[in-house]
DNA sequence: CTATTATCCGAGCAATAACTCGCATTTGAC
DNA sequence: GTCAAATGCGAGTTATTGCTCGGATAATAG
């Protein structure tokens, strides 16, 4: 048994097996979050083995288990690191519109999301929508909500707090069309995003006008 | 190798690789499918196995894969099932309100789910959310949105066509914010109903005020 | 330079789970 | 009854895959 930390530092996530301590290892670890990400998009969470990971990273296996106790460590340590990129996005884009329109702020939201879908194309929508496969995530959706109960707070601020709650929930779910409904004829990226628009905006101004 | 269909009827699904013939095979394929439903919704697809699900039904593996191809072939059988289930159910019920306001479909609409989902608890759910995970699932959503798709004509004529499909999906889409938004300090399931009741009010009237 | 720690490797171990096969039993036609 | 087709069985085969291990290589301190 390799003592638990030799003389470095606890390991901050759970799953985390070691922390890296050189740039070397701090760029393979980087290089393992980015090939997991892309494979999980491409062919979702039980399709991709951690063969498969290491490989696409350049890595061996073995190095691939030093820094990630199993294979889920790898998904969560990339639902933490999305959480922190997408509420940054949300706090910089929406930090001054805090007496906004809801049309002007569902269209900041979804520029926030195609934007961010791009990088390694349908991350994020796997993150936001995969959420019950393999472990409970609550990160990344919580990223968004949280922030919504807030706004909440400023639009509504006659409804009850636990409705808030439980409406941010659904605006999130309402958000998650945008990777949920199937393309096919007539239902391209644009007219999806159109629709889920005019969803988000009719029931946001629902709730303000309601008590 | 046994003849493809020694002199019986050819399989009517693709995975199903014998047509039960007497009444003894038809229950037990039917008590198949009653078993990987329910463990289906309590575990999820992923974790569940084609052992666990012949010992839940009182059958041996040999007995399963006499009549499924694969794992795979006993979730599409389900699907196939519930897809007319719940298509009868909507027909049934929606038949004489041709010409009901928004507010009465929609509810009829959440109690048909409320309703089906109790049979066994979550499977519905589990069938109209987890739609991608092993094979491409169309079915179940379908049925609900082809019968939509019919609805809209009526409650929005001058609609362009295209667009009554992207908005049928939209909704049913937020209609599956029963069973994917969690549930927590605040969100229960009738409070989580009734926002999703007022979002997908909203979200229709606004489809029949629009062109 | 030397010692010590950190990093890296990839063949192989072990567990899991999908699926098969040969044979026993039941059903239904005659 | 008798026979053939249909059904039922479950131990065992096979392939996959998550993960370990012992040892080689590179960085860093003194």
């Amino acid at each position: 048994m390799p003592v638990p930390e030799p003389g470095g530092a606890a390991a901050p996530t759970p799953g985390r097996r070691r922390m890296p301590k050189q740039r070397r290892s701090r760029e393979l670890v980087e290089r393992i979050l980015t090939a997991a990400g892309e494979l999980f998009a491409e062919r979702g969470y039980a399709e991709v083995n951690t063969n498969l990971v290491a490989a696409r990273a350049g890595v061996s296996v073995g190095s691939l288990y030093q820094f990630f106790a199993d294979k889920d460590a790898i998904l969560t340590a990339l639902q933490e690191q999305w959480t922190i990129r997408l509420g940054a996005a949300l706090d910089e884009r929406l930090r001054d519109a805090l007496d906004a329109e809801p049309a002007e702020l569902i269209d900041e939201v979804l520029d926030i999301h195609a934007a961010l879908n791009e990088d390694p194309p349908g991350l994020l929508g796997f993150l936001l929508s995969s959420s019950t496969s393999p472990p409970a995530a609550p990160g990344v959706v919580e990223a968004i909500r949280s922030r919504l109960v807030q706004r909440l707070e400023v639009l509504a601020p006659a409804m009850p707090p636990e409705r808030r709650e439980t409406a941010a929930s659904v605006i999130v779910h309402i958000s998650n069309g945008l990777y949920a409904v199937g393309r096919s004829a007539g239902a391209t990226d644009t007219a999806v995003r159109a629709e889920v628009r005019r969803a988000l905006l009719s029931y946001v101004r629902t709730l303000r006008d309601d008590t």
